[in-house]
DNA sequence: TATTGTTATACTCTATAACTATA
DNA sequence: TATAGTTATAGAGTATAACAATA
């Protein structure tokens, strides 16, 4: 009576494609519905900057994207408070960008609110599909990490 | 000995955030590795246009883009030969826009360009996985959805 | 001489405002 | 006169090339 214990073959082309298309309407949604503050590209930067200082030419190479348009992109950050400059104590070419207090305040806030939208459409499901999404989640991690 | 019928609760918020997480990854890094013919903009309006035509108003709202710039934007498919100009029967001031064969090709092959590398990596996935990635593609379509 | 970062310049995508043609 | 689409012009982001400062 219980199903066999196998599961059954899924088409795997057509899932990569259903899933693919889930989760960019996912990540469009959310992107849409939060305002945002700051200019995606200032958001993304900003997002980067954990505890420690980065240059320049890291955030560049990060970000994939050149080192002018960086540079150009870390003065509107550092002009409205988000970062600041900080000299390299062993070589003064490099300029080093740390995140200020608002700049944290700002990735925290952006962050909340994009989680907020997504929170309130999760909490309608029943336990058994949030445990599913759960683990759909955990698989997703791991199939990119790689 | 087996676990109760009931799921254990799961914390929302969390979920929320490590779900959105793992879809704008998957996104991206779709986007990243199929490296794209024609320039991200144009495959979105290709993309867009089924076997019916659409005019160019209709366009713009779909793409969230103002008038003047999907304009710019159709003349530049059209050019290439993605899309062709058809007029109105009864109105003379539309202008309706119709895929070519080309424009199909582009988008069937951008698609499996794109379904290709996450295929590869869901292939190596166990039958149990897939299934539940399938449910969760599902759930996830509806909650958007809405 | 090589490297980090910035400035100079040009190109693309987008937007608002003005214009043409159809209703 | 109202609407669909296009052209005119401007603003923002990015790129390559040239430059300044430091190693």
């Amino acid at each position: 009576m219980p199903a066999p214990a196998s599961a059954p073959q899924i088409p795997v082309p057509e899932l990569a494609h259903t899933l693919r298309m889930a989760c960019m309407r996912v990540a469009r949604r959310v992107r849409y519905e939060s305002g945002g503050t700051v200019a995606p590209h200032l958001f993304s930067v900003l997002a980067q900057l954990g505890s420690e200082a980065r240059t320049v030419g890291e955030l560049a190479t990060i970000e994939q994207v050149s080192a002018p348009s960086m540079s150009r992109t870390v003065a509107q950050l550092c002009e409205g408070g988000y970062l600041t400059r900080m000299a390299d104590e062993h070589d003064g070419r490099l300029v080093r960008l740390a995140i200020t207090e608002l700049g944290e305040q700002t990735v925290r806030g952006e962050r909340e609110r994009r989680d907020r939208w997504f929170t309130e459409r999760l909490e309608k499901l029943s336990d058994e599909d949030q445990v599913l999404l759960a683990r759909a989640a955990e698989l997703l991690e791991e199939l990119v990490a790689r």
